[in-house]
DNA sequence: TTGGAATGTCAACAAGACTGACGTAAAATG
DNA sequence: CATTTTACGTCAGTCTTGTTGACATTCCAA
């Protein structure tokens, strides 16, 4: 069994098996955001403003660190994305009652309203990919999505799916 | 059986599930893309760089009308990187003898040098993250990737497998 | 009370994507 | 042979999204 399952391991990990992961990966992302794409077009805005409200559908009332930890870019980046959100008035602001320094951010009702658009038309081919593929597959596929993170977004990662 | 199975997908197909998924491919690609950008910046290069040096690699003597289906980009986007390629001789061009038209390219050797370079870090962590995922995981990640692609994607994935 | 943390903002810049328009060479076609 | 189409390059301008650096404000905590 020891046996067997190593030299499969070392069989199956050859460059070739590698290289398709890679061209997978690629191929498959430009998929993941297509239809994402086209919903956000229709109003100006892009890829940056759907990870903004996807995380803050996804941690109500998260402050500004937070959201810039997960997404891993810089609060200039952040905030120019943030304050076109807040001027259409997709995001709300919270001034923290303990920490009156800190920010917390909400979906208003319009934003939850694109957030479900945009989210349900991205779920829509994660759960044809996932009926094509089968329930194993899946399983599978998480494994190794998680395996491929770095040590801290695995660990931001496992805390999204438990909160 | 049929029961269990059809019981089985409408269960496992969760919004918590699909949203998992979504997040994976987010973190995940992150992790997929930090080690080449590394080096990709010691030399100035950018991902765009990466992807171009990657399928002319793949396909040596493509013109640059399929490097460009592959690529999923405009001309004028894809003609400023490989401009730079070539100027850095890493990128060769060699006019078709058939159709004079058409410009086929070629890795030059530091081309393929630095493509070596960028490959055996991206391979290194994919390596990685299946040799913990184990063969039947690695199996459905590539069941699921593809079906997640546009169908004129997993085409040109399909391609690549066989050329 | 003062240092540092959290946040915002201004400015400048770069990569990398886009559209649109135009040019050239060569192949294909009527 | 004349015309059209194809392949490719290029110029110009725009947009999104990322970056760095500098500086201001607010306010918690030592």
């Amino acid at each position: 069994m020891q046996n067997d399952r190593s030299r499969e391991s070392l069989l199956f990990l050859t460059d070739e098996q590698l290289r398709q992961g890679i061209e997978g990966m690629f191929f498959a992302y430009r998929g993941f955001t297509a239809d994402p794409d086209r919903i956000l077009d229709k109003y100006n805005y892009g890829r940056a403003h759907h990870r903004a409200l996807h995380f803050i559908n996804r941690v109500p009332g998260t402050n500004v660190n937070n959201l810039l930890s997960i997404l891993g870019v810089t609060k200039q980046s952040l905030n120019r994305v943030l304050r076109t959100l807040i001027e259409h008035k997709l995001v709300s602001l919270k001034i923290g009652t303990k920490d009156r320094r800190e920010r917390h951010l909400y979906l208003t009702e319009s934003g939850k309203s694109l957030e479900k658009q945009l989210s349900t038309a991205q779920s829509h081919r994660m759960r044809e990919a996932y009926r094509q593929a089968g329930p194993d597959a899946v399983a599978g596929f998480k494994q190794v999505l998680e395996a491929m993170m770095d040590p801290k977004l695995q660990v931001t990662y496992k805390k999204l799916r438990v909160s």
